[in-house]
DNA sequence: ATTATAATTTAGGCAAATCTAAAAATTTGT
DNA sequence: ACAAATTTTTAGATTTGCCTAAATTATAAT
């Protein structure tokens, strides 16, 4: 078993490392590139580089020289446990501070790295255990476990289907921007009436209102089906 | 006027060294000493020296060589900022969260270097405003503003005076655990029935029980005199 | 299969924030 | 007032985390 004996003693960068690394773990299953890593922290692969064998050094990752990196169990427990802060303190704000869902992130990215135990226990109990963080992702319970729910793309659903929508895939300010503009949020019932050939845009109807959306915004959006359609 | 160009761009360690000096600034009026900042931070005067150097390019001190060191008014003001951070932190912490006064200090040390003016002005909003945190310090508003409390030591006031205990010197957590195990908390009614001519201990009446405390605790122990005694 | 391209790593350097050891300035004691 | 003690600063080194430029390894193309 691990006592996550260098739990206290990450630093920041080393933590976004492993975030990162953990995001980008999840989409292929195979090892993370340098490259990959260095384009989302906006950094230097040279950088990433070195940060790889200090990760290493401490077990967090699993790595062979150009042969990619992956996280170990431990720097996998970490990663949850960094994301379960993150998520947290995303509900904290919407729901006890009146953020709007695209102002979260960035103070977020902050709170996140705050070390304290009884902290995090003791917010997850004042927002009673929230399983999702505004953005519809689920949220890491104290042992890092979570089961990502049953969605599906907009995108991906047949003419007719209909369903909630429970999540968004790109959570930029930029595109919740422009899902408030729209009225578009979660918990808003959807339902596919057409698709467009041409283009792919999708001609839906939402909370009773007709709207036609591009084919991103659809491949951007989470539904969960409706039962028994 | 300031226009806190330097606000976000300031390191951890910077406005712990502003914090620092404030502090100890409150105390005499005249200049800080260099070693004075080290033994309170727990690092060396060469370490201090340096930083100091910094600070002062950034307009934060004024700083002659051998002289010591005092804030700018740019300083002054970046301190009661983080101060009111820390001290908002503390409230949420006691009030929200359930957290004692003796385990709120660390965490706060954390939380006071978040970066967000929506995040600290929602977070006083949430708390209705508090004027006072914890341990009866009081917490300075969004301008900076504050005025510390009409109160005195214990030890300082003339047998049979009464008030309330509204506030503690010593905010460590042996002192406010020790304050806990004895039922002493902010909000007693607290009465001086004696002082002993030996050590300086008191015998004092709190909320109807009688007890008997030395001269160290009753010099830790802030109160508001009753009015019309 | 060999070359060209892309990805990754190494080497060497820089800034922040710390340290130790030594030098310089100030303060104190008589 | 002058030596001794104390305080403060300088000089030079270390660690973290980043950089650029050059070298190395892997991958893709013909």
């Amino acid at each position: 078993m691990y006592f996550c004996v260098n739990k206290y003693l990450m630093t920041r960068s080393e933590e976004n490392y492993i975030k990162t690394i953990f995001h980008l773990g999840r989409k292929g299953t195979q090892e993370v590139a340098t490259n990959a890593i260095a384009e989302l922290m906006e950094t230097k692969p040279s950088s990433v580089t070195d940060m790889i064998k200090r990760l290493s050094e401490k077990d967090l990752v699993n790595y062979k020289r150009y042969q990619g990196v992956s996280l170990t169990a431990l720097g996998n427990k970490t990663a949850l446990g960094i994301i379960r802060k993150h998520r947290l303190w995303e509900v904290f704000l919407v729901e006890k501070l009146d953020f709007s869902w695209d102002e979260v992130h960035e103070v977020a990215e902050q709170l996140e790295h705050i070390k304290s135990d009884k902290l995090i226990d003791s917010l997850d109990r004042l927002l009673a255990y929230p399983k999702f963080d505004p953005h519809g992702d689920p949220i890491p319970d104290k042992n890092g476990g979570f089961k990502e729910r049953d969605r599906e793309l907009l995108s991906e659903v047949p003419i007719n289907t209909g369903g909630v929508c429970v999540g968004v895939k790109d959570s930029s300010a930029t595109f919740l921007k422009f899902l408030d503009k729209n009225g578009i949020a979660l918990g808003n019932q959807i339902k596919v009436m057409e698709i467009e050939e041409f283009d792919g845009s999708l001609n839906i109807e939402i909370d009773g209102r007709k709207m036609q959306i591009s084919h991103v915004i659809a491949s951007n959006l989470y539904i969960k089906a409706n039962d028994g359609i």
